[in-house]
DNA sequence: GAGCCTCGAGATCT
DNA sequence: CTCGAGGCTC
């Protein structure tokens, strides 16, 4: 039974298994409102005070119709919206400006390319450093990074395939949006080459803490024990990654051990030294 | 041994 | 989602 889109009216799908339907029509209104509401969200290109209200103003008065749109928008534009004087609209309106020199994983991540979240968009950016270079990557090549399997390969490329998609970005790069990344900062190379496995609780750092300290030092982490894995950090209760690098002989560092390598014992995660 | 399948673990995801 | 392990066939 064919369902419609409650905002613009085109028929729709809803797939087993799937919680919401999606909508087809790429100018149905709900859409490019959350496209947008996700583009300038903390997590992606961080626009302060551009929140849903906002975003459903600039929609509904044919200011915005699609991310680029946004560089576009004067203090005057801005100054029409409902309860905002001079001081709301020059604090958003420099807000957007600052968003131009994001980093261009938060830019790969605020454009919603499908299952592209932080993660992956730090990876593609780091690797590439430029959205030119990413946007001409053949599936073949994007399947070689680690992380990125055929799902998120045939993603990326449809989505550079996209005309609509490719305007938008030379939009975005003729505003004056960043579109590439920084040579990575490497302090030093103590696990150049050497991939590592997190296991268990740390103490002192989180996950995303130690994944952090790795990669700044040359490392890789990698979220299953192989031949391939060099150390496995062991925490405080471990899962069956430890059992793994045993059976294999992969060797085993505690938490300070690790410590002592990345040369970090006591400088990073205080907020929970202690429980 | 290469190729293909399914499965579980762990991380990620507009 | 991605990846590797284990099981199976040829």
């Amino acid at each position: 039974m064919p369902e419609n889109c409650p905002a613009c009216g085109a028929t729709v799908i809803r797939f087993e298994g799937e919680v919401a339907y999606r909508c087809d029509n790429i100018n149905c209104p709900a859409r490019i409102k959350e496209s947008l509401i996700f583009f300038a969200s903390r997590e992606a290109m961080d626009i302060e005070g551009m929140g849903p209200a906002v975003v459903e103003q600039l929609v509904d008065r044919n200011l915005v119709n699609n991310v680029a749109d946004l560089y576009r928008l004067s203090l005057e534009d801005l100054l029409t919206l409902d309860k905002t004087g001079q001081k709301k609209a020059t604090n958003l309106f420099e807000a957007i400006e600052a968003s131009k020199s994001r980093p261009l994983s938060r830019l790969l991540h605020a454009l919603g390319i499908r299952f592209v979240g932080g993660k992956t968009a730090r990876i593609l950016a780091e690797q590439y450093r430029d959205i030119d270079v990413i946007a001409t990557l053949s599936e073949e090549s994007l399947v070689q990074i680690p992380e990125i399997g055929v799902k998120i390969a045939t993603s990326v490329v449809s989505f550079f395939n996209e005309p609509e998609n490719l305007e938008t970005i030379e939009k975005l790069k003729a505003a004056g949006v960043n579109t590439r990344e920084a040579e990575p900062t490497v302090v030093d190379g103590k696990l150049t080459g050497k991939t590592l496995v997190l296991t268990g609780a740390l103490e002192s750092l989180t996950r995303s803490e130690a994944s952090e300290l790795i990669e700044k030092h040359g490392g890789k982490v990698s979220s299953s024990v192989s031949r391939k894995t060099d150390y496995v950090v062991a925490g405080a209760d471990p899962g069956s990654k430890l059992d793994k690098a045993i059976k294999l002989g992969v060797t085993i560092l505690t938490e300070s051990e690790f410590l002592e390598i990345v040369g970090n014992k006591g400088q990073v995660g205080t907020m929970s030294a202690r429980q």
